[in-house]
DNA sequence: AGCATCTCCCAAACCGGTTTAGCGGCCGAT
DNA sequence: ATCGGCCGCTAAACCGGTTTGGGAGATGCT
C-alpha cells in the first residue's frame, strides 16, 4: 500500500515518546536527555521522516522562502545577463539554508508594485531583493507599510530601514573615462540607461565627474533603455551631431554591441575611428570583434551577498550594509587613440 | 496596536456563523443560502480578510507553486536568453491563477537531482517543468517515483507519463539549410549544442537530413556548448580545415556572434566569403553587423503554455501534448551566396 | 525529614484554514 | 398526523508541526 510520510506523530510514537519531545529533540532545544534525544533522532531517521515544509510554516508563521520581483519589459529580460547571474549567487546560499527563492516577473511598474502585495499578503516569503533602485524609490514604503524585510541593491536615495549591498558602478566608468583620456580623446560620449534608474543616473555621474576631473568638458548624453534596439538609436543620434564623439561609453555591452554595428554600418572603423566601451563584461564582450572594451562585475557575487544579507536579517541577526568591491575595467580591443584628424569634416 | 490580520474565525464571529459557513461561502461552494453568503463576502471585504496560504497549504496538502530547477554553468546563464524569457512566459500565467514559482538553480547535474528531490520532500511546489531534455533522461523517473507532476518541454525519447510541450526546432534548421543552399553553398557545416541535450541532436539531426533532401553530403558538424567561447573554439576548427565551410548553422546566437567575429579576425567577410546562421533570434541579433540570420523562437510562449499546461495537470483536468508552432527563419545579412572561387586555395 | 529546585517529559493548545458528521427545521408526500 | 428527505448550518476533527503549562521524580540543601 501507498506509505504515507512519516510525521512526528509516528515517530512519537515508534519511539514511546510525545510530540512535543519529538518536537525538541529534533531541533535540538535543551530539555530533553541527550539519550532521549539520540534514540528518537535514530527513529526519526529510520523510519525516513523528513519535516513538513507546510506544516511548519503554518505554525511559526514563517515561509522559508524570499521573493524576487523582477520589473523589466519582456525584450530586455533576454538580453541582460544581470538578472540570471544575480539569482545563481541567490540560489547558492539560499540552498545551504534550505531556502526557496519565490521569483515574480511583471512588466509594468503597477504591476511589479501588486507583486510585492501579494507576496507579502500571500505569506509567500519572509523578505525580498529589491533590485533596480529608482529615483525616490516609492518601493521602500511600500515594503515598510507591508512590513516585509527587504535588502536594497545600492544605496537608496531616499531614506531606507533596509540593509544595503553597496555596489558602486562609479570607479568602473571612471577607470573607462581616464582610460580613453589617457589614448588621447577629449570628446567622451555616454550612453545612459534610463534616467530613472539610480544605477543609471550614478553611471551618468561618474563620467561626467570623470571627464570634468581631467579637465573636460562633458561630451554629449544620450539616455537610453539598455535594449540592443535603444543603444543603436542612440549611437545614431551621436554619430549625426555635427561634432561627433571620438569615444562612447555605453551603460551596458549589449547597447555598447548595438553601437558599435551601428558605427560599422556608417563605415567607420572601430576602434581606429571610434573608440566603444561597455559595462558588465557580458561573456559575449570578449569574443565579439573587436573584443570589447567592458567594465566587469559581479552580479553573481552580489546575490549570494544579498540572501546573506537579506536571511541575517530576517533572523535578526541583521548587520549593516555590505560594501562591495568595485567594477574594474577590462579593456580589449574597441578602444584605442582616437584619428589624428576627426573622422567629420576637419 | 498591532493589527494582527484577521482570519476566517474573525470573520465567523462578526457574521454570526461558524467557521465552516465562513469557509463554504468563501469557497463559492453549495450547501450556505446565498443571502448568508452574500453577508458573509461583505463581512470578509469589510474586514480585509486574506487567505492564509500557510493555513490553506496545510490543510489542502497543496503548495499553489510550481518549480523550476535550472542546471546550467553560470556562465551561460547570462548569456542565455531562453531561460528569462521563459520565466515571464510562465509567470504571466501563474499570476493569474495565484501560484507561486519556486526557483532553482544548480551548477551539477547531480545537484540538479538533489533539486527535484528538495522540492519534492519540502512539498514546495505541486508540479515542475522539465525543461533542456536529454538523452534517456534519467528525471523523468525520478520524477515518477517522487510522484511529482511535471512538463516537459519537447518530446521525451523514453517512456514518459507527462504532458509534453511539443517545440519543434527542425523546420527553422531545414528552413536555414534550404536558404543556404538556394543561395548556392553546398558545404555548410554546423555547430551544435552538446551532444546530450535532446534540442540539440535534433538541430543536428535536422541539418543533417536537410542537407540530404538537398542531395549533400553533411559537411562538418562540432558539437560545442552554447557558449561564446565554445562557438568561438568549433568556429576556428571549422575553419582551419583542408576544406572549410562557406556556410555554418550554428545552434544558438551566441556562438553565430562569436564564430563571426572570429572570421572576422581571420580576414573573412561575412557573409562575402561565411554565412552565418544563428538560433534564437535574439534582440541583439538585428543589431549586430552584419546582422545575424537566425531562427525565432518563442519560448515566452512556450513558457506560457507549459504553465497552463502543467496547472491543469495538477488540477487533474491534464490534456495531452500541446503542439507549438514551429520555428520560422528570419533572413537578414549573415548570409548571402558563396564567393564563386572558395576563399581557401582554388 | 522537609522543602525548594531542577531535569525531563507529557498533554494540550495553537497556527488558519478545509472537510466531515450530524442536527434542527421546513418541505412535500402519504 | 407522521414520516422521509433536503436545506442550511454548526461543531469538531484534521493537516503536521511548535510552544506553553505543569507534573512526576530525582537531587540538593538545611
Amino acid at each position: 500500500m501507498a506509505q504515507r510520510r512519516p510525521t512526528i506523530t509516528d515517530v512519537a510514537r515508534a519511539a514511546g515518546v510525545s510530540k512535543g519531545a519529538v518536537s525538541f529533540a529534533l531541533n535540538g532545544r535543551p530539555g530533553v536527555a541527550e539519550e532521549t534525544r539520540q534514540r528518537i533522532l535514530a527513529v526519526a531517521k529510520e523510519l525516513g521522516w523528513t519535516p513538513s515544509h507546510r506544516a511548519r510554516a503554518l505554525s511559526t508563521s514563517r515561509a522559508f522562502a524570499v521573493g524576487l520581483v523582477l520589473a523589466r519589459p519582456p525584450e530586455l529580460l533576454g538580453a541582460d545577463p544581470f538578472f540570471p547571474a544575480f539569482i545563481a549567487g541567490v540560489e547558492r546560499v539560499l540552498a545551504e539554508r534550505n531556502q526557496a527563492l519565490v521569483l515574480q516577473v511583471v512588466t509594468s511598474q503597477r504591476a511589479e508594485e501588486d507583486g510585492y502585495r501579494r507576496l507579502a499578503a500571500d505569506g509567500r516569503v519572509d523578505g525580498v531583493f529589491l533590485l533596480d533602485l529608482r529615483i525616490a524609490d516609492p518601493r521602500i514604503a511600500l515594503l515598510e507599510e507591508l512590513r516585509l524585510p527587504a535588502v536594497t541593491l545600492g544605496r537608496p536615495d531616499v531614506a531606507s530601514p533596509f540593509p544595503a549591498v553597496l555596489v558602486d558602478d562609479r570607479p568602473g566608468i571612471a577607470a573607462a573615462v581616464r582610460h580613453l583620456v589617457e589614448l588621447g580623446h577629449r570628446h567622451v560620449a555616454h550612453v545612459a540607461g534610463p534616467e530613472h534608474f539610480l544605477h543609471g543616473s550614478a553611471r551618468r555621474d561618474a563620467w561626467e565627474d570623470a571627464l570634468r576631473d581631467a579637465g573636460l568638458p562633458p561630451g554629449p548624453c544620450v539616455p537610453s533603455d539598455f535594449s540592443a534596439a535603444g543603444g543603436a538609436r542612440a549611437t545614431q543620434h551621436l554619430l549625426d551631431l555635427t561634432d561627433p564623439p571620438t569615444a562612447i561609453i555605453y551603460a551596458n555591452d549589449v547597447m555598447a554591441m548595438a553601437g558599435m554595428a551601428v558605427a560599422r554600418e556608417r563605415g567607420l572603423d572601430v576602434p581606429g575611428q571610434l573608440s566603444v566601451t561597455g559595462f558588465d563584461d557580458t561573456e559575449l564582450a570578449a569574443h565579439i570583434s573587436p573584443a570589447l572594451t567592458s567594465v566587469r562585475t559581479d552580479p553573481s557575487g552580489w546575490g549570494g551577498v544579498a540572501a546573506r544579507t537579506l536571511l541575517d536579517l530576517i533572523d535578526g541577526t541583521g548587520g549593516p550594509d555590505v560594501e562591495m568591491p568595485p567594477a574594474q575595467l577590462v579593456v580589449r580591443a574597441s578602444t584605442a587613440a582616437p584619428p589624428p584628424t576627426p573622422h567629420q569634416a576637419p
